[in-house]
DNA sequence: CTACTGTCTGACCGAATGGTCAGTCAGTGC
DNA sequence: GCACTGACTGACCATTCGGTCAGACAGTAG
């Protein structure tokens, strides 16, 4: 009896049948898929899946385990040493920007998570993946902050929310974006995190500033 | 033979149906709903839902057409008049979201909908009124930056996106919010939206400002 | 050869699903 | 009185659901 409880390293078959179903669970969400769906999309038989993942639950939980790994990923690499704030701030934005379009079935998975207001297992996971997220980004901007690059009286709560759920909106709604004529930058993430940070840091008032 | 197809006003039952229903699909979504569900939460018999709605997706649909309405209800009280630019801002924003947290069922049955793909009418419905809002701001934004309020260079979209998507994304994700202890706002619009409305129209840079 | 292992399948199970149907009941117009 | 209507229900239907099980098959260790 295999990996029923202990997660030992996937078999080729299973690995394939997690990834069949992370497309489905992306698009459907749970319930709108049945073990049928998987076993169908997989080409393997419906008893088969259950040899190896033991429930449906148990599967998308490894499903879900999957896709946090994916979604928290290093996006690190954030700060290319000395480069003026606002380049910075581009640069974050845009390589999670970039991330998320790289991986959109593990992100839908875990936006689905978080719509859901239970309060079980599952939620928790996906709840913790996102808390470290921001945590690492406030902790960037703290450092920005008592250095004097970003004004002392900004809320960098505010501001780390603000940066986070605005690239992760632009993912949501890309689609219906890419058919507004106002929109230039609907899978363009390069030229929209130019944008935002322009915003962030210089904001939008035609107050003259002093370069 | 009652309104299978023509919408005649809803019975008093028909509306109690619906209202149980609205609830129960944000919480489960579509597919995480039975009829037997719904039913048994409104007090009535399977058979009668069948009779009122005529099938479960008809149901769904007219739960849907009603949390668009809620959804895209006027947010129009824009502008104070002649108040600052921050100020309108500000305003706009927290009317936003003290409107989403006023309607949250209606707000998660459209943001469950917006993360389907499906090409279906439930989901043009839902694109729909999502980019009536999007327009809306977007030409309040023109004004503005046409009497010079807001400053030339600034891309209106990516401003319109930014400002929709970050009280949407703190909607989303407010029960995370609470706990994180950098956090003041989570369940406070109005202060949210001021520290929002602050950081876009000044910028977060420590550059001086002529004021 | 035998014995045992993990992989995989088709046939099957009880429960729940969306949906139908015959029929009860209260009200209304004639 | 009677005919008709819409609201409503319990019993029922075929299908699908998650899950089980006995067994087939291949590999491999003794």
């Amino acid at each position: 009896m295999p990996n029923k409880v202990a997660d030992s390293p996937l078999n080729e078959t299973a690995r394939h049948i997690l990834s069949e179903a992370r497309q489905l669970f992306a698009e459907r969400g749970f319930d709108g898929v049945s073990i049928n769906d998987v076993a169908t999309a997989a080409g393997v038989s419906k008893a088969n899946i259950f040899h190896h993942f033991g429930s449906k639950q148990a599967l998308y939980m490894e499903v879900l385990k999957l896709s946090l790994n994916e979604f928290g990923e290093l996006t690190e690499h954030l700060q290319p040493e000395r480069a003026p704030l606002e380049q910075r701030l581009q640069h974050f934005l845009q390589a999670k920007a970039s991330h998320l379009h790289q991986h959109p079935d593990s992100v839908r998975v875990v936006l689905r998570e978080l719509l859901e207001n239970r309060d079980d297992v599952t939620r928790q996971l996906a709840d913790q993946a996102t808390v470290v997220q921001f945590r690492r980004l406030f902790h960037l901007l703290q450092e920005a902050q008592q250095s004097g690059e970003i004004s002392a009286d900004v809320d960098l709560a505010a501001l780390a929310v603000m940066m986070i759920g605005v690239v992760v909106f632009q993912f949501q709604i890309r689609s219906l974006l890419r058919h507004q004529p106002e929109v230039e930058f609907a899978d363009d993430p390069e030229q929209y995190s130019r944008l935002l940070a322009q915003i962030l840091v210089n904001g939008i008032s035609t107050k003259e500033i002093n370069k």
